[in-house]
DNA sequence: CACGATAGACAACCTGGTTAACCATATGGA
DNA sequence: TCCATATGGTTAACCAGGTTGTCTATCGTG
């Protein structure tokens, strides 16, 4: 049957390996330089990508709301990882795009994940990985970044 | 090498893997009589356990603040899904223990988990989810109630 | 050109964290 | 035995990151 598992120990230990990779992450990024970048951000920086958004195109992007966008840019903002400008083209809108400082903190965070995923190749071997990864892709919705955990990142 | 995968995915679908459980896990305890728990009661109530537990000792299983751990008991005294009692013994421990109501979302809980642990096996098949189950044991800490999630279970 | 739709900001509120301070009770050593 | 210290619990003030509702400014179209 299914049950010499308990219950709980599977969504455990999703959570569980999540958090693994961004603590190592984040302890890494601190010691290169970025010590007050939180775990969400580099998430929300993928999200804005290099093209630049904007808050309310960023709230449909992570499925939250605009106001929440707009707190997050503005956390964002004063640490210095973002910048607005304003839209020529349209002066209601406010251009959101990446720092050289918050570019550097997305490229490192990729090498750095690149690193720990070739630790976790080393520890399970290349195909377990690669089967793990594939699996994951099939229970999981396909477009990865409609995150809509408005409390997930953030209540629970 | 390792960078056919961008960096970002692998991390992201276990949180996305995670979340699929728990946002099933709750649409189906809201219909079995559960409609106002919230997704970290039933971690809670998994680590006060059938025998009970102290708000101190609550807090210390998970890794976040006395004050935090009494705020969640809070909450869930108020919903009914755990009851405190004053320990004989000790006049300043306040015991808590789960109702009979809180004991059923337990329950059920676990069912329910079961149930999608078998809908996976299925999509998967038996042998790539056990071992999908064995590669994430590898990889996580040894006890996976150390959740040491103040903030993910939170903020973030 | 007026009106509806859109972008952004602001306010009030909620949840689940944090520290700090405090009170009551246990407990162990002089 | 008594007092100092440690421990359990509560309260308060704060923070981050969500929510909804309201408001203003601007765009774009009939």
């Amino acid at each position: 049957m299914s049950s010499d598992v308990p219950g709980f120990e599977l969504p455990l230990r999703l959570l569980l390996a999540f958090r693994t990779l961004i603590d190592e992450l984040h302890a890494e990024l601190s010691k290169q330089g970025h010590p007050d970048i939180r775990p969400m951000h580099g998430f929300v920086m993928q999200a804005i990508g290099p093209g630049g958004t904007t808050a309310v195109e960023l709230g449909r992007t992570l499925g939250v709301s605009k106001q929440a966008a707009g707190k997050t840019i503005d956390t964002l903002e004063r640490i210095g990882y973002v910048e607005r400008t304003t839209d020529p083209g349209d002066t209601r809108r406010k251009i959101v795009r990446l720092t050289p400082y918050g570019l550097d903190a997305l490229n490192r965070s990729a090498r750095i994940f690149d690193t720990l995923r070739t630790r976790w190749a080393t520890e399970l071997g290349e195909d377990r990985l690669r089967a793990l990864e594939s699996d994951l892709r099939k229970v999981t919705p396909a477009n990865p970044w409609r995150l809509d955990m408005p409390g997930w990142f953030g209540s629970l």
